[in-house]
DNA sequence: GCGACAG
DNA sequence: ATCTTGTCGC
């Protein structure tokens, strides 16, 4: 990141830390913008040595820049925390175990990306605050977040089976993100706003990346380069 | 108390 | 997330 050091991230004692963190937090966040002018974007994703491998377990993290004008890669970077610095996998607080990584990636890329595409949840998350949003509020980017499966939310109605076709998930004090079938017949991601940026305009950005394959091409690029850098650490 | 539970 | 080959289905 070349403009300025990223704040540190901190590592709370436990859940309830954690929660208190998140709560502090998620006022911070912004549902509006729109991003169809991006162009170079950062997707996020993370792999995980088991335990007992060569290398000592650890979060390894890769961040692919993307040109979504040219729909390519433009450059990789990778980073790992061991396993001894992480704050374990709790479903609801997953920003805290895999964020650092993350920033730690997102730093060895050679510019700042105008937004960021995260593996996980925005704001469909119990407290609202999801590790799209974690990571969009911490670098003040604008973020969307991407899920294979639900942590929070209700289908507005029944997905359609088109490709393409969407329902809005529901949270308690209203809509939270969305259910898309980015392909036919595959199961639907989980798309929700992380910062700055609309419930709509997250739908459509996701939409504007999609490829061949059930996940957008910039998040099934980091999670090929994810998955090869920890093999090649020994994982 | 019971069920749910991103990666 | 990870351990894993071939196989069924769009």
């Amino acid at each position: 990141m070349k403009p300025l050091e990223p704040a540190p991230f901190p590592r709370p004692a436990g859940v309830r830390e954690a929660a208190a963190i998140q709560r502090a937090l998620r006022d911070r966040v912004i549902l509006e913008g729109e991003l169809s002018v991006v162009r170079y974007l950062a997707a996020l994703d993370a792999s995980h040595p088991t335990r007992f491998s060569k290398v000592q377990g650890a979060s390894v993290a890769a961040a692919v820049l993307w040109d979504r004008q040219e729909g390519r890669v433009l450059e990789v970077a990778t980073a790992s925390v061991p396993e001894a610095e992480l704050f374990p996998y709790i479903p609801g607080f997953l920003s805290f175990r895999e964020a650092p990584s993350y920033l730690a990636a997102l730093g060895r890329l050679s510019r700042r990306p105008e937004m960021l595409l995260v593996d996980g949840m925005g704001i469909a998350h119990p407290r609202a605050f999801g590790i799209a949003s974690h990571l969009g509020v911490h670098l003040d980017l604008p973020s969307v977040g991407v899920g294979k499966t639900l942590l929070y939310g209700r289908p507005e109605a029944e997905l359609p089976r088109a490709a393409g076709s969407a329902v809005r998930l529901l949270g308690r004090e209203g809509p939270v993100g969305w259910l898309l079938r980015s392909r036919e017949g595959v199961q639907p991601l989980v798309v929700s706003p992380g910062h700055r940026v609309s419930l709509e305009g997250a739908l459509e950005f996701v939409r504007s990346l999609l490829g061949k394959t059930r996940l957008p091409e910039p998040l099934r690029q980091a999670h090929v380069h994810a998955g090869e850098a920890r093999r090649t650490l020994g994982g």
